[in-house]
DNA sequence: TCTGGGGTCCTAGGACCC
DNA sequence: TCTGGGGTCCTAGGACCC
């Protein structure tokens, strides 16, 4: 029997988020309008195609976009609703593909594979009957790409976004990637498109004319990934069983500070929040995090890992407040604080009533995670520093 | 109006153990 | 005893993605 041909699609909502908004609010609808920060600090998520004519794009300080185009919208947003309609999305293609992986908030990938003779051999007609669908019962314009691997799918949705469909044929995916820009490969960022400029390698054509071993000289082993990619090769199965890493909350502040309780008022805060979000998940982490940003935007980080797991913000907060006592040393003002939990394990009620003290602590907090479930999250703290 | 917030993965060095 | 070699865990930083 012959290898059967893979058929991955790559489904990409148009600017999710002010799609979104464009729903609550059809006004908005041809206009250039932006969902992001809307204060001094702020920064665009999500970009109109009309914004993006400004050369606006997301990433990009709010300020700055308002200079590019004064006449700009830009919408605070609602993100806890983004995820919600990304969530029934993926239930909905999932009646329809029998693999499903939710890559991102607005990206995931469709395994069709086997589905030919289901849907009359005309899995390029499938893909416009879902960019159909999505549109009608969701209000939401989206770009769908079919080929024969994940990295081909996802580099051809990008390139007939906005509302566009496309279909690489089996064999034709390095045709269809030579005349390519190489920063179009994800994982080139700013970094890597300089470094193989400096080489003269601007276009995914001139990575498939050279030796691997080239390639691989300037990058590493990550010129490996990149070979193969510039040639179309690439997973074809789909992780449908990502777990959460890491749990984190941080803030930049509306003003730079070196007022140290101040500082220690917002590290309680954060310890807090990321550990409500970790008893959620009925986690408890290992390793804590700190993150720490001065005024010049250099960044550390310090992590100290605990010999017992935790999820409990007394304990959080003062592993943080130590580290963040030691690592503060430049006599400089800070923009930005953040706690992080990683090295999850599973808050089993064994180790939940392993003590009686802890015990009784793991009540007080269930008891203030249940009225902050009612009251919403800014509303109770467990003491102050 | 200079630069958000949530993540993942990789690297490299050091500690420590056998 | 002029000092190997793996393996694993931990830490810090950085690139990248949405």
């Amino acid at each position: 029997m012959p290898e059967q041909k893979k058929y991955i699609a790559h489904l990409d909502l148009d600017c999710f988020f002010v799609s979104v908004e464009r729903i609550n609010d059809p006004s908005l609808i041809g206009k250039p309008v932006v969902v992001g920060g809307t204060g001094k600090r702020g920064v665009i998520s999500s970009a109109s195609y009309e914004a993006r004519a400004y050369g606006i794009h997301s990433a990009m300080p709010t300020g700055q976009a308002l200079d590019l185009c004064p006449r700009l919208t830009v919408v605070r947003g609602s993100h806890g609703e983004y995820g919600k309609i990304s969530k029934r999305l993926y239930r909905f293609m999932c009646d329809y593909a029998p693999i499903v992986q939710q890559a991102s908030i607005d990206e995931m990938y469709m395994d069709f594979t086997g589905c030919e003779r289901l849907y009359n051999n005309n899995l390029p007609g499938l893909m416009h009957t879902l960019q159909a669908l999505v549109k009608k019962e969701f209000s939401l314009p989206c770009t769908i790409a079919l080929s024969s691997n994940k990295v081909v799918s996802k580099i051809a949705t990008g390139t007939v976004k906005p509302a566009g469909i496309i279909y690489i044929e089996h064999g034709l995916e390095k045709n269809f990637l030579s005349p390519l820009s190489i920063d179009v490969i994800p994982g080139v960022g700013k970094k890597t498109e300089l470094e193989l400029r400096k080489f003269d390698i601007n276009f995914i054509r001139d990575i498939q004319k050279m030796p691997q071993s080239t390639i691989e000289t300037i990058l590493g082993d990550y010129g490996n990934y990149i070979y193969r990619t510039a040639l179309g090769i690439g997973s074809d199965t789909l992780d449908v069983e990502w777990k959460r890493k890491s749990i984190s909350n941080e803030q930049t502040f509306g003003k730079d500070t070196t007022d140290k309780n101040e500082l220690l008022k917002y590290l309680f805060e954060l310890s807090e929040s990321v550990c409500y979000n970790t008893r959620r998940y009925g986690w408890k982490g290992k390793t804590i995090k700190l993150k720490l940003r001065y005024s010049d935007f250099s960044t550390i980080t310090r992590n100290i890992t605990l010999k017992e797991s935790t999820n409990d913000d007394k304990v959080v907060f003062d592993a943080v407040k130590n580290i963040f006592l030691k690592a503060y040393t430049r006599k400089m003002s800070i923009r930005l604080l953040g706690v992080g939990l990683t090295q999850f394990s599973e808050a089993t009620e064994e180790t939940l009533s392993m003590f009686r003290a802890d015990e009784k602590r793991t009540h007080v907090l269930s008891a203030v995670d249940k009225l902050r479930k009612k009251y919403g999250d800014g509303s109770i703290h467990t003491g102050s520093v």
